[in-house]
DNA sequence: GCGGTTGATTTTGTATACAAACTGATATTC
DNA sequence: GAATATCAGTTTGTATACAAAATCAACCGC
């Protein structure tokens, strides 16, 4: 996803980085489940090395934490990490919408207004899984609309950090629909020609989203 | 500085993790240079595998860089990069310095203006070394009061990978005595009752800063 | 003389072995 | 009976050894 490198500089390595990714997505493994060196290196029938490395490496990326007393482990945040992790967010988010709004050019526009379409067709469709995706593809290409790839850096993770949190609070159809609503009432605000409107409308939106995901994980 | 366990969890790797950024943030380390395990390993008295998890943690921090033939480099950047890199950095020591001017307890003043002290002490000693790290001090302690650990985190990154260039401008004592100076003034806007002002500082601060680095590697 | 190819040497990635630190629990003493 | 000390069993961190990959260079063929 973020490793554009073709060559197989470290194959296993990156190999177990996935799959470890993908039982953490698919809840294989819960937050806060402990993670064996030793069983895991069995488990893909390779030697302590490489897994240890894949481990450092998913813990930098903060998709793992190190375990208070041994080990590391799925991280898992408190609703109080939960809120700081959102209050950072929000600011980048804020940050991408001014710049954005700034320096908005056609084709930008344009594939922001395509990913919009594609979260009301889901929404429609009422198609869950497909609204999500189209989700993150909105934003990422507001993201983009910066710029400025270190901002769209920073602004990808954190939704790549929040998204399982994100995720639970998009149930029912009203749910999406009232988020292709809100998603509607952002971008007119971006692609207004005022800054201050399209930050502001920003904020509110990010304040809504992250007050309904600190509900839905009490 | 960043890592407050105080347990020794593996004080080896963090401790050439250490050196090897305080040799790059003072130039000891060039951008582009090779860094070779087994040399690091026979100069830290220890064996490769340690040095290994250092480098693959700071290639994860985006400090270094995995060579497009072999090994690790020091992370080096076009003055396009740096430009896109600076103005992120820009927008987020903006957002530190609202949060801070907003949340300053009289703790986290009294630590700015210790580390502020610090630096004027070091400037006055004409000690480049010494004045270095107390601005990475001085910084780092106006993230540290926007309470907010992933703010932190983030703008702590940007400071370490853009180390090495913003190292450059401070090479005379003039240097260290104007960055001084212009510490002065922000801090004031900093602690100033208007938040506005304060954003505005920060963004004042940091565009000449970044204009003399852009200037210094040109 | 130039280009391709092979070979030697360095370098990286992985495995394994070993030592130290930590956990948990049982036993012993006050 | 409670608290502390000690000990066994894991588990992690570091070292070393080994194998595969890649770079550089010399050499051979054209």
């Amino acid at each position: 996803m973020d490793h554009p490198t073709p060559s197989p500089r470290s194959a296993t390595r990156h190999k177990i980085e996935a799959a470890l990714l993908e039982d953490i997505a698919t809840g294989a493994l819960q937050p806060g489940e402990r993670l064996d060196e030793t069983r895991l290196a069995e488990r893909f029938g390779v030697s302590r090395t490489p897994v240890r490395e894949a481990l450092s490496g998913l813990t930098a990326q903060g998709v793992l934490v190190a375990g208070e007393k041994r080990g590391v482990r799925v991280a898992q945040y408190s609703r109080a990490e939960l809120g700081q992790m959102f209050e950072a967010m929000q600011e980048i988010e804020s940050v991408c919408a001014r710049l954005a709004s700034q320096r908005l050019t056609l084709l930008a526009r344009s594939e922001i207004e395509n990913a919009q379409a594609a979260c009301a067709e889901a929404a429609a469709r009422n198609d869950r899984l497909a609204y999500i995706k189209a989700n993150e593809a909105l934003h990422m290409s507001i993201y983009r609309a910066t710029e400025n790839p270190y901002i769209f850096e920073l602004a990808s993770d954190f939704r790549r950090k929040t998204g399982p949190f994100r995720a639970k609070k998009l149930e029912t159809q009203e749910d999406l629909l009232a988020s292709v609503e809100s998603h509607v009432d952002l971008l007119a605000k971006i692609f207004s020609e005022d800054v201050q409107v399209a930050v502001d409308g920003m904020r509110k939106h990010m304040t809504e989203s992250f007050m309904r995901v600190l509900a839905a994980n009490g």
